[in-house]
RNA sequence: GUCCCCAUAGCUCAACGGAUAGAGCUCCUGCCUUCUAAGCAGGCAAUCCAGGUUCGAUUCCUGGUGGGGACACCA
C-alpha cells in the first residue's frame, strides 16, 4: 500500500468514526514527523480539528487510534498527534508499488490537457543565463505533471514580428555595412558575428531580408541552447502563424459576442461594465490608427491554444511582467474557454565582482545561458535553479558558480547513483544474484534502513507539494535528504556480504528502490543520473 | 504616488498554521587495509522591527524598516 493508498484508507475510516463530512476531513493528512519523534507517519488532524468536533485534541487522537486499529502501530501523543509506525511487511509491499509504471498518477490530473507555455525569448538576440530559471521551472513542472498523470504539452512563443523585430534587422544591416547599430538597436558583438556569416547577396536585400534572417538564426541558436539544456518544447509557436490565420480578428469577434469589447475614440477597447471585468480598467485592443496593440495579439495567441483542445493554459511568467498578469487573467477568462494561470518568477539579477548588473540584450552586456552550461555544466545548473522557489530572488555570482561548481548538491545526489551502480556491479563480478528473493517476514530491518525505506515512500507527497507550490524545489529538497539517508546508510552497513546471503538480497532490493527513485527524481528535474563518477 | 515579490545561521537556500526551525558552503575535531572519501560522525551558528488573530505563528492579518520589480493607443 503506498502512503496516498494508506490517507485515503485512514481518512476514510476517520471520517466514517466521526460522522463527517468532506468539508471535515479536510485537513487529514499523513505526513513526515520531525526528525526527533520516533514515528513513521503522523497526523496531526486532531488538533485541527478541534474547534469542528468540540473535543479536546487528545480525547480526539484517542477516539482517532481506535478507529485506525492496530494495523499501523497508531500511538497517541500530546497535544494531539496520532503517531503510526509500520511493519517490515507493509514497507516491503509499499517499496514494491513503487516499482509499478504510473504509480505516482494521482486521480485529479486524469484527463488534464495542460498547455504550458514558457521561456519564450524574443530571438532578438542570443538566449542570457536567466532564461535558464524559466526553462527549468517549465521543464521540471511539465515532467512532474506527467508524472502525476496529465496530458502536458510545452510551447514557446516566437515573437518573430514587431517593431524589436525591425530593429534587429536594421542593427544587423548596419553592421554588415560596416557601421554602428542604430539608435536604440542592438549593440552586442553577436550581431557583428552574424554579419560576418551574411551571404554577399545581403547587399541588395531589403530591411525585411535582414530581419528574417536574424531571426531564424536566432532561433536556431535558441534551439540549440534549449536542447542543450535538456529542455524539449513540443511546439515552437510563430507569431506570424498567428497572424497568417487570421487570429486576432477571431479573437476580437469572439470578445465582441461575448460583450468584452466596446469602442470609444476611434480605438476598440476590451472590458465592459460587467462584474467580468477583473483587471483595474480597460485596455486598448485596436489603436486609432488601426493597427492591434500586443494585448489583442496575445489574447488571440490564447484562444488558439484553447482551439487546440487543452482544456487548461499556464504561463511562466518573469516578474518584469506581472503588471501584465490581471489583464490577460481577464481577458482569457473572458474567451470562456477553460483555465488559464500565470506563474510568475522573480528575476535573475547578476553579481559581477561586488557589482549588481541588469542583464541587457541591447546594450550587450549579459552572460549567456551557453557560456554558463559550458563552464559550469547542465547538471549543476539545473540543479542550482530548480533548488529555489520561484518567488525568491537572486542574485547569480557566477564566478561563485564556475569556481565551485563541485560543492553544488547535484554532485551529492548523484554520488549515490554512481555508488548503487558500483555496488550492483560488483555483486554481478562476485557472482551475487541481485534479484534473489529473501524472507520480507524474517528481515531484520535497521535503522538506517528503515530511514532509507520512509524516505522512499515520501516522494509521492513531494511531488504533490510540488503540484502544489508550481515549483520543483521540493524535489531537490528531498532528493538531497534521500541521498543523506543513503551515504549514511552506506558508511555503516556492508551490502555485499557472501556469509549472508539473505541480508545481501534485502539490502540489494532496497538498493535498486533507491536507485530508482534518484534517477527518476533527477529525470523529473533534467539532470543526469551518472553510473560512474 | 499605487500595486506585486522578498527578508531565516557569516554566505546560498528549506520548513500543508503543528512537536526540539532543517540542509549545503565556510570554520573547527575525528574517520579510508573492507561495495567509489564528490563520503561519514560530531561541533559553532538563524526566524528584520512593533502590534494582532490562534490552543499553537518563520508561516496568516495590520503598520513600519530595508531590498527587488511593475505601473503605455510600447513590444
Amino acid at each position: 500500500m503506498k502512503i496516498s493508498t494508506l490517507e485515503t484508507e485512514l481518512k476514510d475510516r476517520a471520517k466514517a468514526a466521526f460522522s463527517l463530512d468532506d468539508a471535515g476531513m479536510a485537513g487529514f493528512s499523513l505526513s513526515a514527523p520531525p526528525p526527533h519523534v520516533k514515528a513513521d507517519a503522523c497526523i496531526a488532524w486532531p488538533i485541527s480539528s478541534a474547534k469542528l468536533l468540540k473535543k479536546a485534541p487528545l480525547q480526539i487522537a484517542g477516539e482517532l487510534k481506535d478507529a485506525l486499529g492496530e494495523e499501523f502501530g497508531a500511538q497517541t501523543v500530546p497535544p494531539g498527534f496520532v503517531n503510526l509506525n509500520f511493519t517490515s511487511a507493509f514497507l516491503f509491499a509499499a517499496l514494491k508499488e513503487l516499482e509499478k509504471p504510473g504509480c505516482y498518477a494521482r486521480p485529479e490530473y486524469a484527463g488534464e490537457k495542460i498547455n504550458l507555455e514558457f521561456v519564450s525569448a524574443n530571438p532578438t538576440g542570443p538566449m542570457h543565463l536567466a532564461s535558464g530559471r524559466g526553462a527549468t521551472l517549465g521543464d521540471s513542472l511539465a515532467r512532474i505533471w506527467k508524472e502525476l498523470g496529465a496530458e502536458v504539452a510545452t510551447e514557446f512563443y516566437v515573437n518573430n514580428v514587431g517593431r524589436q523585430v525591425e530593429k534587429l534587422g536594421l542593427s544587423l544591416k548596419a553592421r554588415f555595412e560596416g557601421k554602428e547599430p542604430p539608435e536604440g538597436g542592438y549593440q552586442g558583438d553577436y550581431l557583428k558575428d552574424l554579419s560576418a556569416g551574411l551571404p554577399k547577396e545581403a547587399a541588395g536585400w531589403t530591411d525585411a531580408q535582414f530581419s528574417d534572417y536574424a531571426v531564424a538564426e536566432m532561433l536556431k541558436l535558441h534551439k540549440a541552447d534549449m536542447a542543450a539544456f535538456g529542455v524539449k518544447f513540443d511546439r515552437w509557436f510563430l507569431e506570424s502563424e498567428l497572424h497568417q490565420a487570421g487570429g486576432p480578428a477571431k479573437a476580437l469577434a469572439t470578445l465582441r459576442e461575448r460583450g468584452m469589447a466596446y469602442d470609444k475614440e476611434g480605438a476598440v477597447w476590451f472590458g465592459s461594465s460587467t462584474e467580468l471585468e477583473s483587471d483595474d480598467k480597460d485596455r486598448v485592443l485596436v489603436k486609432a490608427d488601426g493597427r492591434n496593440t500586443y494585448f489583442l495579439n496575445d489574447i488571440a495567441y490564447h484562444l488558439n491554444k484553447f482551439s487546440r483542445g487543452f482544456n487548461r493554459l499556464v504561463d511562466i511568467w518573469g516578474a518584469d511582467h506581472h503588471g501584465y498578469v490581471p489583464r490577460m487573467e481577464a481577458a482569457v477568462k473572458a474567451l470562456g474557454s477553460g483555465a488559464f494561470r500565470v506563474i510568475i518568477h522573480q528575476q535573475v539579477a547578476l553579481l559581477r565582482g561586488k557589482e549588481v548588473v541588469k542583464m541587457s540584450k541591447r546594450a550587450g552586456d549579459f552572460i549567456s545561458l551557453k557560456e554558463l552550461v559550458d563552464d559550469v555544466g547542465v547538471d549543476a545548473c539545473r540543479f542550482f535553479f530548480a533548488s529555489r522557489g520561484p518567488n525568491t530572488h537572486l542574485t547569480f555570482d557566477v564566478e561563485l558558480a564556475k569556481k565551485k561548481s563541485n560543492e553544488n548538491p547535484v554532485y551529492y545526489v548523484q554520488y549515490v547513483h554512481a555508488r548503487i551502480t558500483s555496488i550492483f556491479d560488483n555483486a554481478a563480478a562476485k557472482g551475487v544474484d541481485p534479484a534473489a528473493g529473501f524472507d520480507e517476514a524474517k528481515a531484520v530491518i535497521n535503522k538506517e534502513e528503515r530511514a532509507l525505506m520512509l524516505k522512499l515512500l515520501w516522494l509521492e507527497k513531494t511531488l504533490a507539494d510540488c503540484a502544489r507550490d508550481q515549483s520543483p524545489h521540493h524535489l531537490t529538497t528531498y532528493l538531497t535528504e534521500l541521498a543523506a539517508s543513503f551515504h549514511s546508510f552506506y558508511d555503516q552497513h556492508k551490502v555485499l556480504d557472501p556469509e549472508n546471503r539473505e541480508v545481501t538480497a534485502y539490502r540489494l532490493f532496497l538498493l535498486k528502490s533507491v536507485k530508482g527513485v534518484i534517477a527518476r527524481g533527477l529525470a523529473l528535474l533534467g539532470v543526469s543520473a551518472p553510473d560512474r563518477m
